[in-house]
DNA sequence: AGCACGCCGACT
DNA sequence: GTCGGCGTGCTC
């Protein structure tokens, strides 16, 4: 790529540094033969001093008078090279700079330590740079101003050395006892003395023999309870002079002394840990200063062990470039794919596993770390909540060879495994590889990207598929034994009367609410058997639907065919997609009955009634408000959980009876085109939760009928209604029929960002977009966001390369900031 | 992301 | 008359 007029010998480099900016050109180090391994970390002059960024190809020269590379720190590439090229293509696409990009998905090395030495290049004089300039011998970076030194680096007059540092690790350690401030290590006391001048009472006499005798106290408050006088008298006895306040050495806090022996700790939360103590009081006493931390030599740190060698079936999974494996249990998948991923280990190469969160990477490093071994190589578990020395120590591993199969949240895919045979991405539907902030990056895209760039095998792998992996050629496994029994609460018989509400709670009667007859019944017997169940709700039971009582519809928005969600304070029905708005009809356009606003059950409620349900039953809570100690559950004791989807991600526990959804049309009241997807990829996790067992699966729903639901009890096998839902997807012409992104402009005034909207969408179909192309723009739902008002636009394409077209009138400027999300999940990319 | 440059309100 | 608010623009 570069440019026929750079000579050989100055290549330009372009650069990625760790901010939210493009790639900047930079001219080869001087005196540096040869080029630079791609990938590899540098530093570049940047803003006056140096600056950490990644070579990420060669660069286009061009206007710019270029600065040269500072200093080169890697030999070995840092980052993968097909992170780097699937880094790029998305970047291209989406128009999120590529150093944001890095900056979100390199979770390590960005900060690294090194020394720094300068001199002046032979034979140049620097004297007119100021009175203190570097001179032709070595010296420490750090005698002279960042600025000096710039302004030398830009003349090419500086010659500069880097050379890494282990890394250091700060830890809190006991500050010895004389260090620690005095009024900390003493207190003040009340003693008795041996007599005074005044003569006491008898009252007072007895207060001061008790002192004599047990004292001294800590409070005065303390002596008079326990001498057994009350306050007056232990008063009058000290202004008689027979008591006094005296400092003594304190006896230290018990977790100072953990410290001290146990110590030091790398966080507070492990030295917390260690004394048993809450995080609070380990806090306090740092504040207090009978701690400090100082940085000490990192010792090497303890890894993930991996797991014994996993059961490996005959390889019968598919060669093709992209392909993918679901249905069945966890550890059918892994026996699968450990075959596969032992002969790519076996022919010296690299094997990527990619998971979307931490228990389903803990279920991944149990179930296939084993295969490196027999294999001859190592696992290493890469994700954001190792340690810094964890992280650096991982990667190291990579980068070296010694590790080949890395096992990892998205952080992982930037790690530098030099000859990648496989990629595999678990659960490749689940939301949880969406980044929550920053570029947006939907993990399975970017992973797609690297493996069409580097023609390296991709691989998803789940519970159940997403709807876009239909059409690739895979195995689907049986599905595992399950019991489902569905509590329809739409049923005719459970119709009461029921009157028209506005903004109440929904009350199918004689079925049982929020626990229905038939889920109490199975509760008991539960209780009674001492077995276990775990009963899954929302948090918070507010769903901003409305719907009708007889025919369960729910007005759906006439662009996007998903529920429109009801915003009371508007008085509107609201598209969370595309913006779409109608007034709220009192009555069902379907069949004329009045309508209701729903509100389904949260978990507080739900663990009230199962309370009262069964009072002799431990009921447990487990949401992101409250997370009750499940530990007498997995030691096997007999208890309910309540909780939300959270629980899943802990193992299931052993004695588990029953799982009930209390009511699942809370997954499919999303205003988003893949809430089935969702709640069938939900039903699928469930039946195959328990390792072994299958306990009864309870749904309570208004929509027994749906497809999702029909597909799990009918015992069809995981890709049944994926397939279905593919086939519906191309009616409605959603992904992976057609490719979207989500255009959101923001200004701090509203009037700014509607205008800018307008003028997003004007230069859209000035070049040449389609009405049905472009959906909007919108205000968004959530009116204002941290000061910004939000407006939205959808496009829809019939590919990416039509997306990518129209995507390119964005590179202008307008009048409100613009920012695209190509892959937008949730509706609502806010 | 930071940081500098650049125009309009409340104060030494 | 300044100090300082953050809006806009730039970083090879």
């Amino acid at each position: 790529m570069s440019t026929p007029s750079s000579p050989p010998s100055s290549p330009v480099w372009a650069v990625a540094l760790p901010l939210p900016v493009p790639a900047y050109d930079f001219a080869a180090p001087h005196g540096h033969a040869g080029p630079l391994p791609l990938g590899c970390r540098v530093l570049v002059p940047w803003r006056n001093e140096l600056a950490l960024g990644v070579v990420v190809g060669a660069g286009e020269g061009g206007a710019h008078r270029l600065r040269e590379v500072a200093g080169v720190l890697d030999r070995s590439p840092w980052v993968g090279a097909g992170f780097l090229a699937g880094a790029r293509s998305l970047s291209a696409l989406s128009r999120v700079p590529l150093g944001l990009l890095l900056s979100d998905l390199l979770g390590v090395g960005l900060t690294p330590r090194y020394q720094h030495r300068v001199r002046a290049v032979q034979d140049a004089d620097l004297s007119l740079f100021g009175p203190h300039t570097p001179t032709p011998e070595w010296r420490e970076a750090s005698a002279f101003e960042p600025a000096l030194l710039d302004a030398v680096r830009a003349q090419g007059l500086l010659d500069e050395d880097f050379s890494l540092s282990p890394r250091l690790s700060s830890v809190y350690r006991a500050r010895p006892w004389h260090e620690v401030p005095e009024e900390q290590r003493t207190v003040t006391v009340w003693r008795a003395l041996p007599i005074g001048p005044t003569p006491l009472t008898l009252r007072q006499e007895q207060a001061w023999r008790w002192l004599l005798e047990h004292g001294p106290v800590d409070s005065l408050g303390d002596w008079a309870r326990r001498a057994g006088v009350g306050s007056g008298v232990v008063m009058g006895t000290l202004q008689r002079g027979w008591a006094e306040a005296a400092q003594t050495e304190a006896a230290p806090p018990p977790a100072y002394i953990v410290l001290q022996e146990a110590g030091p700790f790398e966080t507070q939360v492990a030295w917390a840990q260690a004394a048993q103590v809450p995080g609070s009081h380990v806090a306090g006493l740092i504040a207090r200063r009978w701690a400090d931390s100082v940085e000490v030599l990192a010792p090497p740190p303890a890894l993930p062990q991996p797991a014994a060698a996993p059961r490996r079936l005959p390889d019968d999974l598919p060669e093709e470039l992209v392909w993918r494996l679901h249905g069945g249990r966890d550890a059918e998948r892994f026996a699968q794919l450990a075959a596969r991923i032992g002969r790519r280990l076996e022919l010296g190469r690299g094997v990527l596993v990619i998971a979307p969160d931490a228990a389903t990477l803990r279920r991944a490093w149990e179930g296939l770390s084993g295969v490196a071994e027999p294999s001859g190589t190592r696992a290493v578990l890469f994700s954001g909540t190792l340690s810094d020395v964890q992280r650096e120590e991982s990667w190291q591993r990579i980068q070296s060879g010694a590790a080949r199969l890395v096992i990892g949240s998205g952080l992982a895919l930037a790690a530098p495994l030099a000859d990648p045979a496989l990629i595999v991405v678990l659960e490749e539907g689940s939301d949880g590889y969406k980044w929550p902030s920053g570029s947006g990056v939907f993990v399975p895209d970017l992973a797609a990207r690297m493996g069409a760039a580097l023609q390296t095998p991709l691989a998803y792998v789940g519970a159940a598929p997403a709807v876009e992996s239909v059409p690739l050629p895979g195995v689907v496994l049986p599905p595992p034994r399950s019991r489902v029994h569905v509590v329809d609460y739409a049923s005719p018989a459970a119709q009461p009367s029921l009157g028209p509400l506005s903004a109440v709670q929904l009350r199918p009667g004689d079925q049982g609410y929020p626990i229905s007859h038939d889920l109490a019944k199975v509760l008991r017997q539960v209780a009674e058997r001492g077995r276990q169940a775990v009963l899954l709700a929302p948090r918070r039971g507010y769903s901003a639907l409305i719907r009708c009582p007889s025919c369960e519809h729910t007005p759906q928005c006439r662009n996007c065919d998903i529920p429109l969600r009801l915003h009371q304070q508007t008085r509107q029905l609201l598209c969370h997609q595309c913006g779409f708005s109608q007034g709220i009809p009192e009555r069902c356009e379907v069949c004329g009955e009045m309508m209701w606003s729903a509100r389904g059950p949260g978990t507080e409620w739900i663990a009230a009634e199962v309370r009262t349900l069964l009072p002799e039953c431990r009921v447990y809570r487990f949401d992101k408000d409250q997370q009750d100690d499940l530990t007498p559950l997995f030691q096997g004791e007999s208890g309910v959980v309540v909780g939300t989807q959270a629980l899943l991600s802990q193992d299931a526990p052993p004695n588990l009876a029953l799982i009930g959804l209390t009511l699942a049309d809370t997954w499919l009241g999303v205003s988003d085109f893949r809430a089935s997807e969702r709640y069938h990829r939900l039903l699928r996790q469930l039946i195959s939760w328990h390792p072994e067992r299958a306990p009864l699966l309870l749904v309570q729903t208004f929509q027994a009928e749906h497809a999702a639901l029909r597909s799990v009890v009918e015992g069809h096998d995981a890709l049944a209604f994926p397939t279905a839902e593919y086939d519906l997807r191309r009616a409605l012409s959603y992904p992976p029929h057609a490719a979207l992104a989500q255009v959101l402009i923001t200004a701090r005034e509203q009037a700014k960002a509607s205008a800018g909207a307008d003028e997003v969408a004007q230069a859209l179909f000035a070049a040449g977009a389609t009405p049905q192309e472009v959906l909007g723009p919108a205000a968004s739902p959530v009116t204002r966001v941290k000061g910004l008002y939000p407006y939205h636009l959808m496009l829809r394409t019939r590919d990416e390369a039509r997306l990518g077209k129209l995507l390119d009138v964005l590179n202008r400027s307008f009048r409100a900031r613009v920012r695209v999300d190509v892959t937008p999940r949730g509706g609502l990319g806010v």
